[in-house]
DNA sequence: AACATATTTGCAATATTTTGCAAATTAATT
DNA sequence: AATTAATTTGCAAAATATTGCAAATATGTT
């Protein structure tokens, strides 16, 4: 094992999951913890990492308070990720809407997967920027601090240009009769627009946000071809979307 | 076994697998080490592959990088993003290009200044988003991977909707007689839109940059109101810019 | 073909770098 | 303050590089 393959893994591993921890390394690539630690050292201070105490994380211009709720739940976020993948096609369109379940899809694709991500997170692209064959269509606008996407007619009429096979929608809050809600005017309707313009929908929820409701409306939960989340798809939280005729991961 | 063809087995190994190990090249062609040391020493100075500590790795996919190129002469790019504050007024739309030295300015603007930055540079944006007072429109498009901007006639469209009262410039070669250049086509396209639409121009330059060219052509020097570098105004490098009546700084 | 002249290759002696370990130090947690 | 975990430091062993040199091979010239 040469040095410069030690690096390299570690720094995907850092841009998959924003973090690594000096003991998994050790033991993934049979050395020890000192030599990964000055690895580490040797990649922060070349900026492309930040070593933290037992371990790294990324370095990447996203500010901690997103940061914050990207590591908020991993493990319920993986697992979304991974069951969103096998919807995934070569040569598709996909809209990638913002939020950290959606941006954990970003970081998951595999590195052959050749598709067009469109989307209007900052965070999505980012994590893109280094896929060798995902090609990016960013939707430009108003810049909207704080959740790192654009909004605004703009970024509506931008992905009015497109037409998408599939959109990987976040879900703010989603309630069987009430339907699908969000926090904010302008966000609820360019959301509108993604379902619109996409052929089939798959939304993104972990438990917490099911059978909960907002006050800006989205449209009918009939909208969403399937639901993908972290629990079990008999739990009975979700029994009235299967009724709905909708397909729950 | 002649050196050509063990030349090519190197690369050839290297393309698939990211990189060689002496001890596996040497036992498998029946050479010493140190021939294949020696060899990959040619081939590194080819910039065929970079010869590591035990063998050579691939030259990453991934140009190595703007994290790594944003640290390079930061001394430089302060004093350039100092010149420039004077120019910036409450109010003013302003577009923001792609590069270093336009986000260093990007970086430094005052906490009060209250203006409207356009921009297709993800880290400029990023840089901006914690910015309390400054709206930010990001222009979209295609993503370009290697630089992080986006381009392509999306990207030009965005901002023929602008009229700018200034347009932070970055250059990327400039010449008194043959003009203002850069390498990739699209972006030279696209730094011509910038420049069409802004009532004026400041063009940032660090000197390695100046009376140099290269293949695309976006406009004569003329078209650049200001040009601003880390070198004295009066160095005699720049005369002949001084000549064509552009304000130099 | 014979010769002189370069180039390439392997080897050995000598540096240099990398790595893992252990003791000392520092930082986080209770 | 006491305990635990992580980091730093110095060091020795192992791995890898460098250098000079001689033998082997190739190249060019008469």
């Amino acid at each position: 094992m040469v040095r410069e393959e030690r690096l390299q893994i570690i720094l995907d591993h850092v841009s998959k999951d924003n973090r690594v921890l000096l003991t998994e390394l050790s033991e993934k690539l049979n050395v020890s913890e000192d030599t990964i630690r000055r690895d580490i050292k040797v990649l922060a201070d070349q900026k492309l990492l930040t070593a933290v105490r037992g371990g790294a994380v990324a370095h990447s211009p996203i500010p901690h308070h997103y940061r914050a709720r990207e590591q908020h739940d991993v493990a319920s976020k993986k697992v979304i990720a991974s069951k969103v993948l096998s919807f995934l096609k070569d040569g598709q369109v996909v809209i990638f809407d913002g939020g950290t379940s959606t941006l954990a899809v970003a970081q998951s694709l595999p590195d052959d997967l050749r598709i067009t991500v469109v989307t209007n997170s900052f965070p999505v692209a980012n994590a893109l920027e280094d896929h060798p064959t995902v090609e990016v269509i960013f939707a430009g606008g108003r810049l909207f601090k704080s959740s790192f996407t654009t909004i605004g007619h703009e970024t509506i009429a931008a992905f009015r240009n497109i037409r998408a096979d599939l959109c990987i929608f976040g879900i703010c809050s989603v309630h069987p009769t009430i339907g699908i809600t969000t926090r904010d005017y302008e966000e609820a309707e360019l959301k509108k627009t993604m379902l619109e313009i996409s052929k089939e929908t798959i939304a993104l929820s972990t438990h917490e946000k099911i059978n909960t409701a907002d006050p800006y409306y989205i449209g009918p939960v009939t909208q969403l071809g399937t639901i993908i989340t972290d629990i079990c798809p008999h739990n009975e939280q979700l029994a009235a979307y299967h009724e709905a005729g909708i397909n729950i991961l």
